[in-house]
Parts: structure tokens; C-alpha cells; sequence
DNA sequence: TACATTATTTGTACGACGTACAGAATTAAC
DNA sequence: GTTAATTCTGTACGTCGTACAAATAATGTA
């Protein structure tokens, strides 16, 4: 929405975008961790002043606040749109896509659940999930309860995941610790345990979507016989 | 675990505790919210210069790990050890604790969340969960994964809390549009109903809590029709 | 009592951070 | 060519976490 123009135009060559500051961002972020989305490093990172990001965000907040919508813009909605498909795989859809999408950039869920998500985006989503669980046959109420059930626990899964992960660069020193809480959350004990590190996460990887897919089920089935 | 002392002693007047120090950084929390616990205040609210406090925790993460463990380490275990109760009501004290413990102080949760939790006393918890569930007559593999979404929606509900993320409004008027309702108690709370911001924070705080039971029964019914 | 030893606290300093403000650079409209 | 609008830079301030060395004060030993 460019406003209609006055007399004087553009600047210098124009050399930045808002999308150019947040791929900056989310890649420092992808690289360094939840710590290393700094403006100056945001700014050094397109080649820039560090104040010149303010020409586009009116403060550090609201560059994560467009990255995290940006991010869940990306999500598929084709996938649980579909009215024709069985409502628990449509939900199923949705829980996958989001948790598919926000663990790809770890870095940025603690950012996200710091603050509040309240861009139209995620206004979007939550729209979504309601209307579907409309479909679904449920009660508004009921609807609404069920949804704040889902978001819980869609949210609250990947937040646990990923304040487990190491954040930085290199993987922790033992990986002991992925092998005392798989012992602890995993239905099988790992025998052997992983040898590398890449084992280790694939590891950790495939048994937490499996642990996430059940405790899916569970919900639903609590919602469903409720 | 005080060392047996060597030759010279104490310093001076030992102006100076953990606990002292822990306590300072609570109460910055709790008045100043998430941002408000910096090395140099806490310093200064226990009136001492801002490096004294590398006497007693070697960075500032150990700070916030040592307050989170003596949070977790105030839950009374007493209302959920006693195995003469039925279990659905244990679980149920043990997740109502919790949250009661956590959401008397809000500012905590994003940094108990920012971290692994790795604690004596956190692990303690989870091993108390799992034990619970073994007496519900769980087999270990199902009581792990129960105890894995069981956190999952306490942290999750929590952190959501915090976040102020879109939580389901209130409940009678059924009429109005689904997706708007939400917003009631998001962000910017509208005209609706509650008149005075006192009002408005107790029905929030009935609503949620009774939000969190709703979710937590529906999660039980899940786990234990599985 | 005097001394040496040791734990605690402070003084000072560095680099990184978010960001405010004024000006330079550049372009478009007149 | 002049003017007005926009973008970016230079510089600066206050705050943060924290490293290092010196000052301080209490202790155990002599």
C-alpha cells in the first residue's frame, strides 16, 4: 500500500528491502541461534549502517514480529482447507505443516512464544482451525476450546523440543543428555546408543515426531469422546 | 556443601547470599517483567556492585537456572506422592501446582523455557510423573509418552499464558462469529463485558484456569482410552 | 599481638547491544 | 535548476554482560 506519492521521491539507490532485512535475519538466526538475530549483525549482514534497518521497522521488535508472520505465511493451507477430507487428518495436516515450518528455523520459536502473536497471519490460522472444527461438527464453544487445546499443544511440543536442542553451533559436549531423555520420553530405550552427532539428531528427530503424532491421537481422541 | 575451610576465611561482613541474590532477581521479575532481571540491578537491589554477583554463579544463565530450580523446588510433592489417592487426582494436583507455582511468576516462564531444563529439581518432577504413572497401572512405554504430552500441555498452556496469545474467550454468547470471539481476551481486549481492569484479570484468570482443567481432562480421557 | 592467607567486594574497562538525532546523499517533481 | 522528499550514514548515549586487578576485611597461625 504505497501511499499516492508527494513531490520528492525515492533515496539513494534504494538499497535495502524489508524482505532483504528479515532473509538476513532469519538466516543469522538459522546459523547462530536465538542470540544472534542483532540489528547490527541484521545490518551488517546486507551491507548497511546499523540504523538504516529503522527505516523499514520502527524497532528490533517489530523485525521479529514480520519474521514470524513472513513465517507463517508460508504455511500450506491447501492441505486442511479441504472439506472433503476427514477432519482429524485435516487437523493433522495442520498440526504437521506448523510444527513442520517453525522447527525448521529453531532459533525463531523462542522469539515467537516471547511475544504476542497477534498479526494477521496468525489471526489467519487460528481462523482456520476454528472453522475447521466447525466442520468438524463440534460446538463453537466446544470449537474454541478444542483449538486453544491444539495451539497448546502444537506450541508447548515445540517449544520443549527445541529449548532441548543446543542452540549454538556445535552439538553439546556429551550427548549424554539425548540419551538420559530418550530413556525418560521414549517408548523404546535406544540400545545402541547414537554414535554421532548427525545419528543422534536423526534420532532425536524421528522419535520426537513419532512422541509428537501420538500425543496428537491422544487429543483427539479426548475431544472426540468428550 | 560448604569446603571444610582452609587457612584465611569469609571476606567482609559477607554483605552477600545465593539466596539473597535469587531473590533479588525474583522480585525484579515479578515487578519488571521478563527483560527486568539484569545482572547490574539484581546488583544493585541487593546493594552491591554489579560484578559482586560473579562471586557466587559464574554467568548470568546460572542465575536463571538457580532461580528456575528453587521455583521447581518449592512444589509440594505431599499433595501428589500419596498413593492411596485415585491417580487422575494426583496427576491433576501435580499439573495445578505447577502451574500455580509458574504463573505467580510470569517473567520467569520464557527464560525457563529459553533453556534446557536439566535441573535436580526438574528432573526429580518428571521422575515423581513417571512414577505416578506407573501406579495408574501404565506400562512404562505409555506412561513415558503420557508424561511427555502431560508437560508438553503444562509448559505449552503456560508459556501460551504468558504470551498472551488469542486464549477462548468467554463462553455464553454462542451467536457471535467464531473467529472474532477469540479476540476477546487477545491483545487489546475490546468493550466487551469486563468493566474494570480488576475484573477483567480475575474473569481472565477464572477462564483460563478453567480452560487449563477443560484440556487437561480431555487429555486424560485421551491417555486413558488409548 | 602481629602476620600471612584467603574470600569477598569494588574500580575500572571493554565490547556489543538497541536506538535517537542530525546531516549527507540521491532522486523525482516542478 | 530549484525544491522537496526519501534513504542512508556519522556519531553518540545509555545499558548490558563480564573480565581483570586492586582494595578490603576476616581468619588461622605464630
Amino acid at each position: 500500500m504505497p501511499e499516492p506519492a508527494k513531490r520528492g521521491r525515492p533515496g539513494p539507490r534504494r538499497a535495502l528491502t524489508e524482505n532483504q532485512i528479515l532473509d538476513a535475519a532469519l538466516t543469522l538466526l538459522d546459523e547462530g541461534g536465538t542470540d544472534a538475530a542483532s540489528v547490527r549483525g541484521i545490518a551488517a549482514k546486507v551491507g548497511v549502517a546499523p540504523n538504516a534497518v529503522y527505516t523499514y521497522f520502527p524497532d528490533k521488535a517489530a523485525v521479529i514480529k514480520g519474521l514470524v508472520e513472513r513465517l507463517l505465511g508460508e504455511v500450506d493451507h491447501g492441505l486442511f482447507v479441504d472439506r472433503d477430507q476427514p477432519w482429524r487428518q485435516r487437523v493433522e495436516s495442520l498440526a504437521l505443516e506448523l510444527r513442520t515450518r517453525l522447527s525448521a528455523h529453531p532459533g525463531v520459536v523462542p522469539l515467537m512464544i516471547g511475544g504476542p502473536m497477534d498479526g494477521p497471519n496468525a489471526l489467519a490460522l487460528n481462523e482456520r482451525l476454528l472453522e475447521l472444527l466447525a466442520d468438524a461438527g463440534l460446538h463453537p464453544a466446544d470449537g474454541a476450546r478444542a483449538a486453544y487445546l491444539l495451539i497448546v499443544y502444537v506450541f508447548g511440543s515445540i517449544a520443549l523440543e527445541v529449548a532441548d536442542l543446543p542452540q549454538p553451533g556445535p552439538l553439546p559436549p556429551e550427548s549424554e543428555r539425548i540419551g538420559t531423555r530418550l530413556l525418560a520420553f521414549s517408548a523404546t530405550p535406544p540400545e545402541p546408543y547414537p554414535r554421532t552427532a548427525a545419528a543422534a539428531a536423526e534420532l532425536a528427530a524421528y522419535i520426537s515426531t513419532e512422541q509428537y503424532l501420538w500425543g496428537l491421537h491422544r487429543l483427539l481422541d479426548g475431544i472426540t469422546t468428550s
